[in-house]
DNA sequence: GTCACCAGACCGTCCGGTCGGTACAGTCGC
DNA sequence: GCGACTGTACCGACCGGACGGTCTGGTGAC
């Protein structure tokens, strides 16, 4: 299970930070303001100022803290199912965390657009981990290609949802990922 | 074969729509101001304002013209193969206009991202467009979820390496664009 | 002339960031 | 206990520059 404070988040820093991200989803990653995100957060533009110098660091943060959480959520639920898992079951909770958010925690991968928006450098920091998923995936018996087009689809679903091109249904969406986790197991296949 | 005046187009109008791109893909959606705009195109913002008479004018043109460009290319091209095609050929030829994008095109997709981060609700135009895309490749053999699966990691790739998210080696992609390739013709069987 | 096309000065607003100040909780000497 | 002092959290007025958009004027084609 997942926690990390769905109500409203107590810390201060962790405040913001959700104010942040609900600023990117209603107003659009272009439209990220320090004033915005100070008035999501019932806060003072000073206030705000107060714990992210400045409007980098908090962008920084956005992402660090996205990018850790799903690291923590995998590691939390592969310990979860005991026992060591195979990089398919990893994989496949990876997938889980990505797509099966907690409502309450889809907002997390604004902190994506918003960092390729305002500050594209901060992306390379993205890619590194990607890369590194992306090569354990590749050892899989399936080979690179089943795993990546695996990975893509992940990303085509989450990216299509935040820049609002994704035009599923609630529906059709819980059968694409039903559809993803499927094409995972394919990737234990030998070629 | 795609045209369309690959060295640097003549008309005003798609010259300012270039730069529009260039502008973003370079600085990040979150910075395309007219002023950059303006001097990517080598005129002044008045000569901009011109042709575009708001910033708003400008980002619909950029959409537009992105998902006429697109409809037109797989158009030709199903043409260029003379006779009528399948579904699943018409398919292969959408993922290759996509995806093997000539590279003094390859900016296109720019505007996407630029619609997203600056008026999101122009969004619900390409949603739209999708969405009829989509409700076509339902109907093949292998059905929805396949499909759209493939429909994902083309957006996946796509939308990845427009927000700098991508770490894929141009050998990578190819080889990944090969695999697509592949897959939807697997969505030509039954399931 | 006049009309499309363009230049660039200009204006009001917005935005990131600074700064001086307030409130309050601790804590240390006495 | 009590006053002096320190550190943390926060407020909000303010500044300079950037940005979207207006306006005036110019230039060349016809």
């Amino acid at each position: 299970m997942y926690f990390r404070n769905p109500i409203p988040n107590s810390l201060p820093r962790e405040r913001l930070l959700d104010a942040a991200e609900r600023a990117v989803l209603e107003t659009g990653a272009g439209h990220l303001t320090l004033d915005a995100v100070a008035k999501f957060a019932g806060v003072s533009k000073g206030g705000l100022l107060h714990h992210f110098p400045s409007k980098d660091a908090l962008l920084e943060a956005m992402l660090e803290r996205y990018l850790k959480d799903i690291e923590t959520q995998v590691a939390e639920r592969c310990a979860g199912r005991g026992g060591t898992l195979t990089a398919i079951e990893q994989f496949r909770e990876r997938v889980r965390v990505l797509l099966e958010q907690h409502p309450e925690r889809r907002a997390a991968g604004a902190a994506l657009i918003a960092a390729s928006a305002d500050k594209p450098d901060l992306m390379a920091h993205c890619r590194a981990e990607y890369r590194e998923v992306l090569d354990e995936l590749a050892a899989l018996p399936g080979g690179f290609e089943r795993s990546a087009l695996v990975l893509l689809a992940v990303d085509g679903l989450l990216l299509g949802e935040l820049l609002r091109l994704s035009p599923y249904t609630p529906e059709e969406r819980s059968r694409l990922v039903k559809a993803l986790l499927k094409a995972v197991d394919q990737c234990g296949r030998i070629q």
